[in-house]
DNA sequence: ATTTCAGTCAACCATTTAGTTGAATGAATT
DNA sequence: AATTCATTCAACTAAATGGTTGACTGAAAT
């Protein structure tokens, strides 16, 4: 069986959270513009306010995004920390990748057929 | 309103198929053992082989994975690149990110306040 | 000729997800 | 006192998702 990480949760709300494509145009206006209110926010978008604060609470969720109240008035602000999980995840995919080539390299030169 | 550009339903695509922890580590498997046949890699996992062939699907529809099918079987193997479209996704991000808070110097200075 | 086998397809089910509308909250403004 | 306002909460709907079981295919092995 394969073994699963710990931090495997979290990659994956992070993950879920940015596969959304309204997600990511958010989050691309979020570093566009800076920290900016649900309202503001909403209004570029063509979906409903409501729409958007539950999207606004899953990139929260996920770190990617992080909130300072004042009163009625929340202030939203990107926070790109999390990414650098994703690259994390892809990097050890690759290591583990490069080190079975140079484990084939051997292979190959034993001649020991096998596709 | 958000200009949505091209790749993004590629790039949707993408993130969807590694969001999900099982095929992460169907990838993960793939990478660690190279060419493998759709019923040895499920063998590894605790659901179904239809269900590893449909992840596998989905794999292989976002590019992840390639398949070279020899009469019934079909040997699954990892492709890294599209990953790639990920890394150049969160790149982008950060740059549009950077270039704000570079620009936010100058508004500093002349202490335009603009919501 | 029958069975075995690897894999997909089809139909179905339960859960999650993204969206909606319609409250409720409670300070600030009128 | 009544209204406005920014936001969330609750309930609902439709669609997508991940899983299952049960065919089906057609060469190879018995």
């Amino acid at each position: 069986m394969v073994e699963r990480l710990p931090d495997d949760q979290k990659l994956t709300e992070i993950l879920k959270a940015v596969s959304e494509p309204r997600r990511r145009e958010l989050l691309t206006l979020l570093v566009q513009h800076g920290p900016i209110r649900v309202t503001d926010l909403a209004r570029h978008f063509d979906i409903s306010l409501n729409a958007v604060s539950k999207h606004i609470k899953i990139l929260e969720a996920a770190g990617l995004v992080c909130r300072r109240t004042e009163w009625r008035e929340h202030l939203i602000e990107p926070d790109m920390g999390p990414v650098g999980e994703i690259d994390r995840w892809f990097r050890e995919l690759r290591s583990i990748w490069d080190k079975r080539l140079d484990g084939l390299e051997d292979v190959l030169s034993k001649e020991t057929d096998d596709e």
